[in-house]
DNA sequence: AAAGATAATAACACACTGTATTAAAAAAAG
DNA sequence: CTTTTTTTAATACAGTGTGTTATTATCTTT
């Protein structure tokens, strides 16, 4: 029988290699070559571990999710609600050079995905995933009595998460009109809007 | 002296022949070679009207932000100032097949203008644009007196662009959960929560 | 009308990209 | 040691944007 190597290790090297070289020189040098050479290995040796670029654009999303989630996981909240939401909620901002970078990569990766198959399912999964968390933070404000419960969870979710997208993409379109403080300013101004509403 | 040739115009017609393409086929199908057969023209030849290819990206935008203007001008608003806003908001976001194509392709050129120093002033003009309208949109709602002139307009300003920029986002890339309607009703909620306030 | 100037074009070359195929090498099991 | 299967390397292919060169075509001037 072969060689035994953990397929799973190898593939967060790749991933490390590859976010690496996003880090450094922009997402458009993360080729298959050149995240080969960054891993210490062939192209044909990558593409042993990810047959396509997608599928290895998946694993990097994925992985620097998990990444990301423990990080979170680590972090002390507010015990504040609505400061608590505010925090939470810039969790999902370019507001530092690593999420800037997160977002970069969330970017390319959903534009990609209206073209691929591929990333179609990772794709709705996320999107999913920021309205989920957009609910929450209503549901929670909802909870402690900051938001009245007469409004419609739904929309306000809709139009939380909405907001927030929009100010990740001019906050990295524009850091220069929108740096972190002006992003901070507007999410508390829109958590403030919903008090007692 | 050369053949006399109005250079605008046949840069005009590339720009036809390349919204073609990515009408049908996808941004990402409008390369200079596929361009030019589309218009027929060698690829030297466009190179000739454009010598890289953001240049004619740029040309494209700007040729097709102005036919939007036109198709604007000939459209005639709600008299009710919140309905008209609202109408006007609803120019931004890719509620219909024509809105998509725009949307996208302003999205990949704002990502290829974090790279290309030759977008990057295009780019701050065109989100300018957008908080601008924003703006003249809480400015008017403020002189309706539907809007307390007591509110901060910049933040309310960049709150509505950001909700627009992120709605136009989320629509693009999941249709199935914001389909024109539901973008719509967000939109309009949102107008809603600033009356009176 | 002939000559000259220059815009317009075509045909390449170059270094990339993602993808695919093929043959060689390496490693573990019998 | 032989066999089996994984892993690797080396290519090839079609596509990309970009740059250079030489040719063609056309209008103005002599």
């Amino acid at each position: 029988m072969p060689k035994m190597i953990n397929h799973d290790q190898k593939r967060k090297l790749i991933a490390e290699a590859a976010w690496k070289i996003i880090e450094n020189e922009g997402i458009e040098k993360a080729s298959i070559r050149r995240v080969a050479a960054e891993a210490g290995m062939s192209p044909g040796a990558l593409r042993h571990y990810f047959s396509t670029k997608d599928e290895m654009l998946l694993f990097i999303i994925e992985y620097f999710i998990e990444e990301g989630k423990k990080r979170s996981d680590h972090k002390e909240w507010s015990k504040n609600p609505l400061q608590a939401v505010e925090e939470v909620l810039l969790e999902l901002v370019p507001i530092d050079e690593e999420k800037k970078i997160e977002t970069s990569v969330w970017w390319i990766f959903a534009f990609r995905s209206l073209t691929s198959d591929a990333l179609k399912e990772k794709k709705d999964e996320m999107t999913d995933g920021t309205y989920d968390l957009a609910n929450s933070m209503i549901k929670i404000l909802t909870l402690k009595g900051i938001l009245s419960d007469s409004v419609n969870a739904d929309l306000e979710s809709s139009r939380l998460s909405a907001l927030v997208e929009g100010l990740s993409f001019h906050a990295l379109l524009r850091p220069d009109v929108y740096p972190p403080e002006k992003v901070k300013e507007v999410i508390s101004y829109h958590l403030k809007t919903l008090y007692n509403k």
